[in-house]
DNA sequence: TAAAACCGTTGATAAATGTCAACGGTTTTT
DNA sequence: AAAAACCGTTGACATTTATCAACGGTTTTA
């Protein structure tokens, strides 16, 4: 079950972890499996755990005044699910979270990581990584957001992420992209011809 | 003309640096004045640099098919300019930054960065909150462009940004939001009334 | 100090996108 | 096996936003 978390930190660190690493990362990391349309994480809460999907797919979203999803973030295997806004401020997360398909998460708290990150310098060194990925992924999302229209953004969106076209329904992708289901449905069809 | 670098580190960890460490911090980052409208990054360039904004005002924005520009951000005293994803994949940036106002900035290079996180863990410890932050911030960016109205967004952005509001003309306001100037100018008139 | 560039606004119109309702074909639930 | 929920599509229409052109009032440049 942790082998899946212990190979993507490997794959992020410049040296393996130890085999007591390793464990070390075991005790830290707890299973949690949330079965479909079940939450990990519900507004007015705050967010106190990321959580390494292991198998699975979810998404992060609001809900607006007038009962609408927006779709922030969608989530599939070795990607890190949780509302970091809320997990460092300890205020309530203005999102939720909820499994799309049965999802087997390893989760692990804030104070844990930070605990963790004191024992095991790697994961530090991962964490910044990730950060960094992050960073450039919400830049690169901004400004096709900015930038773009409703067509090049979805044909960037499919370039870059074909997982997840073949992951979610295509309603999850235009409230991903901020559109709605009809128009990705006629920007399609306009750009087979 | 440090003094004001200085101050933001030590606002930014949690013990004040030593004076050894300020002089050590000194050394590292190197005054750079900028006049209107030079650019401190063409695209096509790779950044090598990042710079602290001691005073001025900068822009960072993109240049379409059409030559239209799209500002994706804004910088003004004690904020971070450079490209992150440049910087990271030594890729040339796709981004150019310019001074809206002559500016005054303290420089360092993405390898002498790394090399004082060496010397003085603190600012290590001060490049993660501003990571953080940065996350924050552009999560919260991405909500609202998806999520809201042209008005609603701007809304937003005067309650939460009333410091560019004062610094730029409302057409690069209007860019930074992603509408154009005329529907900025329109949505005001409205939301008068 | 004259010319040029910049800035915000407005009007007329076009293009992009949203809304609402309906449909048929799936898949899921009961 | 029947009912319900889900999904993508389409049509008609409304709303939002962009585009283009023009203007007068600044500020900057020469």
């Amino acid at each position: 079950m942790h082998d899946k978390l212990i190979a993507y930190i490997n794959q992020h660190i410049s040296s393996n972890l130890t085999t007591e690493e390793e464990e070390l990362v075991k005790t830290f990391f707890k299973y949690k499996r949330i079965r479909k349309k079940q939450y990990f994480l519900q507004e007015g809460e705050v967010c106190k755990n990321v959580g390494f999907v292991v198998s699975g797919a979810m998404r992060l979203y609001s809900v607006d005044d007038k009962g609408m999803e927006h779709i922030a973030q969608l989530y599939i295997e070795s990607y890190w699910a949780g509302d970091r806004e809320s997990s460092i401020t300890l205020q309530p997360s203005v999102y939720n979270i909820d499994a799309w398909e049965d999802t087997e998460l390893l989760i692990i708290s804030r104070a844990e990581m930070l605990d963790l990150t004191g024992k095991i310098p790697a994961i530090s060194q991962m964490l910044r990584l990730m950060d960094e990925r992050n960073a450039i992924a919400n830049q690169r999302r901004l400004k096709s957001t900015i930038s773009n229209t409703a067509e090049k953004r979805y044909e960037e969106f499919a370039e870059h992420h074909p997982q997840f076209i073949q992951r979610f329904p295509q309603h999850i992708i235009a409230s991903f992209l901020g559109i709605t289901k009809e128009t990705l449905s006629r920007i399609k069809k306009q750009s087979l011809k």
